[in-house]
DNA sequence: TCGTTTTTTGACCATTTGGATAGAAATGCT
DNA sequence: AGCATTTCTATCCAAATGGTCAAAAAACGA
């Protein structure tokens, strides 16, 4: 009998830090290989334990993948929730852009497993994008609208901005293999601070308003 | 026995025509569901035949992937290819912008076989990557690197700015499905209307060299 | 300590799936 | 027409895989 159909809602020690195991395994194997390209198998084996042993504690596959996806997407826009209107704007969104490259440069493996996802089609996910982030989204973009229009920050699509700083940070994580092959003589951790100078020079441009 | 097998070297017009029907279907499929998560059935019944035949065609499901990334790597690449170190720069760079985003409106699922590969770890395409596409990035990038120096466009990393141009017209496929959860009322091409508008001004802005 | 509950796995099963085989149907050739 | 080649499919197979089951081992509680 798995601990899900048990359910006693009582979580011990032992439960707690297998799902982690688990989990921290399933994410390893599930952000390269994808979720079809992933087997129960080789989850069980990086995490040491055998394959009735992971149903045991999650059910199913797709109960782990859907998991790990969940705890992500409120880690995943944290950074955004923290954009301030009372903040100095071309700062709010030099520091917003920092944390999205920072988490691409410390959590790839979360970055990938959240676009092959969308790139999938988003069929666990859409309701929560165009719902809790299409909210959060919107509510940044007005208040980024709003420095905009007193003349703070240059006249700009805030959505396409947030979108635009969503694809730059997030290429480094999920397509490093792309980028890596073409710049192999940076290792680790550089590419990270070349692309900070790059990314902060770049909207260092385009957000800074125009002559008065 | 397969097509494959037999390797007349001839090719008919019915072997032509039904490969390309299958590889249509096949681009469907994969663009979706991944390598893995396309099965051959799902494939023979998009392409609307039976499962022995699009075998007898290919010979493997591998091998229609493997073709199907082959083919497009050489489109891909080409907008980049006709960036020209005679043009105006301003003018190029913009243009090559304009390539890609307009690739990525007409064929997103192109774009997402390609990102879906990358991000699983190219594992059949980081030679290509690393070589024939390494030596055209590097080659442009020297151009780009030419005119900053001569102060006809900013001071920035060549290489990083390629990226970039990839990042954002690449975003607007591979995410749509994320993009237009927060833009519900942007249908269809009005969607790439406004894209372009915003990284037109973010480029020019990030362009423009510095006053003398 | 001893019964109870939880944890763990080996063995097994049903389904899916990539692909092989053999032969039928169609097409082309002379 | 008659033979050869190509095109196409029904049927089958072996491997992979998600998941079940029963029972052993360990942990826990009295």
């Amino acid at each position: 009998m798995t601990i899900a159909q048990r359910n006693t809602g009582k979580e011990t020690r032992i439960q707690r830090e297998k799902r982690q195991v688990i989990l921290k395994a399933a994410l390893d194997v599930f952000s390269i290989q994808g979720l079809r390209g992933a087997t129960l198998e080789k989850i069980a084996e990086a995490a040491g334990m055998s394959k009735p042993h992971v149903i045991y504690y999650f059910g199913s596959k797709d109960a782990i993948y859907a998991r790990l996806l969940e705890s992500l997407l409120e880690i995943w826009v944290s950074p955004l929730r923290d954009l301030s209107r009372d903040g100095d704007p071309m700062t709010e969104i030099l520091t917003y852009m920092r944390r999205k490259l920072k988490m691409s440069r410390d959590m790839p493996r979360e970055s990938k497993l959240f676009a092959t996802e969308i790139l999938h089609g988003a069929p666990r996910t859409k309701a929560t994008l165009s719902g809790d982030l299409k909210t959060l989204v919107d509510e940044k973009a007005a208040i980024i609208a709003g420095w905009s229009a007193e003349g703070k920050i240059a006249r700009l699509d805030p959505h396409h901005l947030i979108f635009s700083i969503w694809a730059m940070t997030q290429h480094y994580a999920d397509f490093d293999v792309q980028v890596r092959s073409i710049l192999p003589e940076t290792g680790g951790d550089a590419l990270f601070d070349e692309a900070d100078a790059f990314l902060t020079s770049m909207f260092t441009r385009t957000l800074r308003p125009a002559k008065a």
